[in-house]
DNA sequence: TAGGCCGATATTGTCAACAATATGTCCGTT
DNA sequence: AACGGACATATTGTTGACAATATCGGCCTA
C-alpha cells in the first residue's frame, strides 16, 4: 500500500516521510477531493504535524503531480478532466506493454508461480463478489504491480507506480466497473500471464497493450454517455 | 532550461524554487558528481541559501529520482548502471514514440513550421562544428522537447522533460557522439518531422523508436567496447 | 450602480535555535 | 592484534517565531 516497498526506505521512517504517506492516501482515497484547496495550518491539526514536515511531504507531492501549488496561495488537490485521464491510459498502455515485456524475460520462476496463484484468488474474488469486488479492492492494482517490478526496470517500476497508479487510483472510485467487465479483465490478466509463463516477451506486450487499449476504451464510453462526471 | 516552462510557476518564485533550479542543473552539468555525497551545510554556503528552502528543494529532487536519502545520514547524488542508463533508453522509446504519434495528430501548423526551421539551424551547427556540437549543446533536447509538448499530453511531456531528460542528460557530457553519428541522428530527426508535416502518427512512432534504439545500441556498444566508464 | 483601487488579514515563505540520530573513533576485552 | 561495544561529534530532523505576500472586503470614483 505504501511506497515503502518501492524506495527502500531502509531505516527508520522520518516524519515527513509519515506525512507524505499520510497525504497521499488521503488524496487517492478521496478523503482530500480533487480541486479542493488544501491550507497548511488545517492539515497540520488533521494529521497531527507541525508544519516544517508537512510542506516537505507538500513540495514531494507537488513534485509527484498530485498537487498544485501557487506561491503564496496554498495548494490545492490536483483534478484532472476526462481528455486528461484518457491520456493516462494512453501512456499505461505504451509504458506497461514494456513492462510486460521485460517481465516475460525477467521474472523468476518463482515470480511467476506467484503471479498465477494471485489470479487464482482474484478468481475467486470476482466469483464470489459478482464482479464488483475486482476494482474495487485494489486487485487490479496488485496485478500490474507485479508485472511493473518483475520488469526489473527501476525508472520505469517507479514512474509507473510512483506517478501513473496515484493518479488513476483516484479517479479509480467513480469508475464503477459495467457489469462483464471484471470477467473480462480477468481473462485477460489470464492470457497476459500465460504469455509471461511460455517467456513470450512479444505476446506479453501485445496482450498487455489491447488490455489498457480495452480499459481506455471502456473509460472514453463513459464520459461519452455522460455516466461518468468528472 | 529551467523547469519554468513545464509547470507554469506563473507568478514569484520563491526561494525553494531558486534551490531546485540551481540543485538541479549542478547535478546535470556534472558540478555535483554522481555518487557523491552532499551535506546540507555545504550546500547552504555553496548556494547562499538557509537549510529550510533548501530541504525543501532536496526533497523534490528526492522525489524525482536524482538524489537518494538516507535518514539522518544525508544525501549524495544518483549514480546510475550502464544497464540501467540503457533502460531509460528502453523507456524512452516506448514513451517518445507515442509522443511523437500524438505530436502528428495535434501539433499546429505552426509548430511544425518551426519545428522544419529548427533543423534547419541544427544543420548549420553540425556542418560548422563537425558534428561535434549536436549533441554537446543540447540541441538533441531541443527537439525532442518539441516533440513531447507538440503530443499535448501534460502527464506524458511531465514525465518525459521532467523525468527522463534530467537523467539522461546527466551523462550526456560523457557520451561524446562517435563520429558521423550527429549526422545520422539529425537525418533520423528529420525522417520524423517529415512524418509529422504529413500527420502520419503511426510512420511518426515508429521512426521514433527507431531512433531512440539506434541511439540505445550506440550506447551499448560503447559500454560493451569499455570506451564508457560510468 | 459598477468598476477599480487600496488596505487589513490570514496564509504562506523563511529563518535560526533545539532535539534526535548515524557515523567514526577510542577503548576494553578476548 | 583483532573484534565488539560504547561514547563524542557532527549531521540531519524538528520546532516555533518572524517576515513577506496574495486574497478579500470596503471604499472611493466615474
Amino acid at each position: 500500500m505504501s511506497v515503502t516497498i518501492l524506495e527502500n526506505r531502509s531505516q527508520t521512517a522520518t516524519r515527513a516521510d509519515d506525512a507524505f504517506d499520510c497525504l497521499q492516501t488521503a488524496i487517492v482515497k478521496g478523503d482530500l477531493a480533487p480541486g479542493e484547496k488544501v491550507g497548511e495550518i488545517d492539515l497540520c491539526e488533521r494529521f497531527a504535524l507541525t508544519r516544517g514536515p508537512l510542506r516537505e511531504a507538500l513540495g514531494r507531492l507537488e513534485s509527484r503531480g498530485l498537487l498544485i501549488r501557487r506561491p503564496h496561495a496554498g495548494f490545492k488537490v490536483v483534478s484532472i478532466s476526462g481528455d486528461e485521464l484518457v491520456e493516462l491510459y494512453r501512456i499505461r498502455e505504451a509504458m506497461e506493454g514494456l513492462a510486460a515485456q521485460q517481465a516475460a524475460e525477467r521474472m523468476t520462476d518463482e515470480e511467476i508461480t506467484d503471479l498465477l496463484a494471485l489470479l487464482d484468488r482474484h478468481e475467486e474474488m470476482v466469483d464470489q463478489a459478482q464482479g464488483q469486488a475486482y476494482y474495487q479492492h485494489e486487485g487490479d492494482y496488485d496485478f500490474h504491480y507485479r508485472i511493473a517490478m518483475g520488469s526489473r526496470n527501476r525508472k520505469l517500476s517507479q514512474m509507473l507506480l510512483g506517478d501513473l497508479y496515484y493518479m488513476v487510483r483516484m479517479y479509480r472510485y467513480r469508475l464503477s466497473t459495467s457489469a462483464g467487465r471484471p470477467h473480462k479483465a480477468l481473462r485477460e490478466h489470464r492470457s497476459i500471464a500465460d504469455a509471461i509463463a511460455q517467456r513470450d516477451g512479444e505476446l506479453a506486450r501485445f496482450l498487455m497493450q489491447r488490455h489498457i487499449n480495452a480499459a481506455r476504451l471502456n473509460i472514453e464510453n463513459k464520459i461519452q454517455s455522460g455516466s461518468l462526471t468528472l
